[in-house]
DNA sequence: CCGTAATTGATACTCTTGTATCAGAAATCA
DNA sequence: TGATTTCTGATACAAGAGTATCAATTACGG
């Protein structure tokens, strides 16, 4: 089961943007790196490496490791901090945004505002240095989420 | 030597709301306790705990984590990630403010901003969820460091 | 189709950041 | 002062996040 069109090997359809990232890197485009990447295109909120290595168990740790470094590396999907220090990433799915994180699921959302680049050029003007680049995390109980439980959150910065 | 102006045991003179964070939690003053937060409170930008072991080599690491949990509990100093994942902690000194960190020294600056608030607010108008708290950095290359090596930066969020 | 070079997956390892343990020391209370 | 409780420091331990190694496999260019 290997070649033909109904053994073309399963290649599964992606963003043409996250394959991309893969040629414009000099990557070649291998089952594993492809199996990834849809599998991420379709998942919904932030994810830790670990939790994608636990949902493709047929996919080694390091590749798991080593493609998401990949993708990160080229923009397709941006690392993140939780409150509590996890690291979680999340596809890119608009341009320039920001995130907001859900304190108690986890789940990452992406959103712009207009006038945050304003209020970054009037930050620059009353501090020292050159700015060289931001982050903006907003941290919410999604929807879905219970209020009650206390929110796990370090102090504002 | 334990009475009297000469023999007091000699503890360092630290701002009082430092000590406070300390009473106010039901902790004992401890000598270890005041010569960190008295290091602590003079020292300029951000810091690693085990950049204070270092600096502090007579006091031990379990002690220096314990401290700066109590201190950051209390809201004293604020716990940061750098874009690189490291984490570092810094001297509150302004009520409610932002960081700056240079991506090249560590260096951690304060800043607050009259316009964040509102901004905030917008932002709850636009994404679903409550928002529970924030983050906002602005990754610098501050004055002193040479501005030609390439900053270590995750992308911006 | 073949040879070469990149990639994979298993696993061991590293580094950072912190916590647990516990006997001895210090601070506080009466 | 003495008793009691907390704190300290040394050290071991742990979890998280990721990298190094390397033989076997796969992709790609010709």
């Amino acid at each position: 089961m290997t070649t033909n069109a109904q053994t073309a090997p399963d290649r599964p359809i992606v963003r043409p943007d996250l394959l991309a990232a893969l040629e414009d890197g000099g990557y070649r485009i291998t089952q594993p790196r492809l199996s990834l990447i849809a599998h991420l295109e379709h998942r919904e909120g932030g994810f830790s490496a670990d939790e994608i290595c636990g949902e493709l168990p047929s996919i080694g740790r390091a590749t798991v490791y080593r493609t998401i470094r990949i993708l990160s590396d080229a923009g397709a999907i941006c690392k993140l901090a939780m409150p509590d220090g996890q690291t979680k990433y999340s596809m890119s799915r608009i341009e320039h945004h920001h995130h907001t994180l859900c304190v108690q699921c986890g789940y990452v959302g992406e959103f712009r505002h207009a006038s945050i680049e304003r209020l970054l050029r009037a930050i620059g003007r009353e501090i020292s240095g050159e700015i060289v680049g931001h982050r903006i995390e907003v941290f919410t109980i999604c929807e879905d989420c219970p209020a009650d439980r206390e929110p796990d959150l370090t102090p504002d910065s």
